[in-house]
DNA sequence: AATGAATGAGCATTCATTCAT
DNA sequence: TATGAATGAATGCTCATTCAT
């Protein structure tokens, strides 16, 4: 139960040889899941740049879609760690700032954002369930600051808080999708400030113009 | 007794019902793709929704991506017919009319919708470039407006029209992508709305903050 | 094409028409049968080249190996038409004079001769023994003629006729389907020529060592 | 307890194994071509009749096309090999030990034998090209004995050596097509005989007829 | 634990043949 | 009789997954 397997010995690999590997066949498949797709995404190109046999595969992750939820949970805890470091005050910086964490990790990994922002929204069926739950606490991080920023009076919105985190993630995802293109117009570093100047500003409480407009849409 | 000579000159079945066989071929095709994507779809699938031969589907495409482009340009087509009876004098105006056109089109044709702004984008290779580019006069009617825009000191932004024209379709995409998923947080009735408030209101020249930003950035 | 209505006074086409568009499709499909074989060949292409629509062939022959087999009866029937004008008289001549019009046959139609020499030999299972037996009337011309060298003793030879006339058909086979390939080393010139000094010098009861060879045999 | 690790460093199934089932797959494609050719070979037949999964094909050839060159490499091989243990000195015993040799292959592997002589000389396009390369080995060393025979004066012919050495391959192949039909009128044991009375003797040097004939030709 | 050969379901595509008009 | 759209069986090939070693 405990310890080490059968014969009692030692194991047969040290247990940081196991986390390496498992290392290789993650940034193998997440190259291989961005340039394909999970659907396209084939087991023996994986393996192959992975520099392991394809069956190894199996030792460490089910199959095919649980390897891909593990890409995406593996930039699901990227966003989570780097938001510990957030100091930003007001909601609306603190949004921005997951964005730009967000940012960084696409131009660190652009192959991990392409899995992410590309062909994500695109699974669809069981898999599509799963993999997004698996997202759920990237999400969270967002819905609380908007939450907060509603309840503080800092936003103004029909919308809820929930609704808006998944917009927001969507405008992110749409402004990365076209920085990541081979031929983008923009660059990456043009996403935050689009995100701020137009997503951002439609919930300015502040606006003279969204508090007039907010009011009437509330009668 | 008349009319035609009774040998091949006349056609073996007729022009409305070759119509309305590809009709049909497209509309199963369509529902396939929104349901499984270009790589997932089976033709086994759309031939038996279609109620014709699996060989059937050959005699009016020549491949499973000509299926998928042809779903796509049906797409392109509704937008750009319905885009000839937009009246609004103003650029912002004009886009907005475009979205809700677009919106129209995915409130009649959810299918249709799904396969454009889910399966679209996924899409890697000669496939992608042949699609987009099938998508290109659907994107042009965004530019010209954009140009418009900007020309006319209606629009201030550092980006080109050809990026906003990108920009804008990608939100646009992220909120539709939103309203039609199976738990959706807003409706489609929220999608014109949102984009005014948030894209547009980001381009507004006439927003003192907007102006402020935008002369400080070009310094 | 046109030609009469269709009330039933009378034909529908003329006779000479449908010879004119059974000919047709036997050229196209000589064509298709030399450049690809029975199993490669393919209707579409049949019926293209031959102008007719492919539903049309089946109006005129049974199946794709009934007009394989037609191309072939045609091939038997010119080789037995032009064997009417032989005047030679030794057994010799006479073989070598059918050889030559085979030979003028390939010249003059070489898809013919692809069909006979190249993918005649190569069918199987009951296609094999249909059209086999469709160029029996060609390979009797032989050999009657081998029958006929035999018993005047003209010709030494431990085989009967019949095999005679099947090995001396499989070597002008052999020689011209060298001279018919893309980079022949002889040419349709050199064939006859080849047969007189290699097959049939192999049959001159005159030659001693021949003779001496034959009676050998015989003990 | 010694010998291998006990990781993937072991191979999984032994290397006579891996051979064995290739072999298993070659005798089984052999008889399925030699049957039905290569446009007509099946997989599923194959497959069924070498005991192994269609799939496993694909793990030791790349397509149809290849597992049809291998077994005709095969052919090449054997009678590469064989040819070594030729012993005779004059050019026209060593060629005609060399077709010993084919016959004798083709006593023991008359499937292997029909592949060569009838359904090879039938394949068209790159199939051809690349099947007849594979063979020119097997055409080279008769076409030594052919250029030897030329130079010595042991052989008379306005014919270049890779002519006859293609020629002879020619003669060789319709006198074993012949003898390995279902019903054929001579046996094997006929074959080599065949080649020295007919068409080798055309090529006598010794011969009074063939030097009186070659001087007059070459006027 | 690692391997990679074996597997076999799955799938797009082809094409001879049919048949309503 | 000519037509060509419709058909659907047939098939080469792919690839995730299994499992004996």
């Amino acid at each position: 139960m405990w310890g080490f397997p059968h014969n009692g010995m030692m194991p047969r690999i040290s247990a940081t040889e196991r986390v390496a590997t498992r290392r290789r066949l993650i940034e193998a498949a997440k190259a291989e899941f961005a340039a394909r797709g999970l659907a396209g995404a084939r087991f023996d190109e994986i393996s192959l740049s992975a520099g392991h046999a394809k069956g190894t595969i199996y030792n460490y992750f089910d199959s095919k879609e649980r390897l891909f939820l593990t890409v995406v949970e593996d930039w699901c805890g990227l966003l989570a760690d780097a938001a510990h470091s957030i100091q930003a005050a007001s909601a609306r910086d603190r949004v921005l700032e997951i964005a730009a964490i967000d940012v960084e990790i696409a131009r660190k990994d652009p192959d991990l954002a392409r899995v992410v922002v590309l062909h994500m929204p695109a699974l669809v069926g069981s898999d599509r369930e799963a993999t997004w739950s698996a997202v759920e606490p990237g999400l969270n991080l967002l819905e609380v600051e908007f939450a907060r920023g509603l309840k503080r009076g800092e936003f103004l919105s029909r919308q809820s808080a929930p609704a808006l985190a998944r917009l927001f993630f969507g405008n992110l995802s749409a402004f990365e999708l076209e920085a990541l293109q081979p031929e983008a117009l923009i660059s990456l570093d043009d996403v935050v400030e689009l995100l701020d100047r137009h997503f951002m500003a439609g919930l300015d409480a502040s606006s003279v113009l969204n508090q007039a407009a907010y009011e009437q849409e509330q009668t």
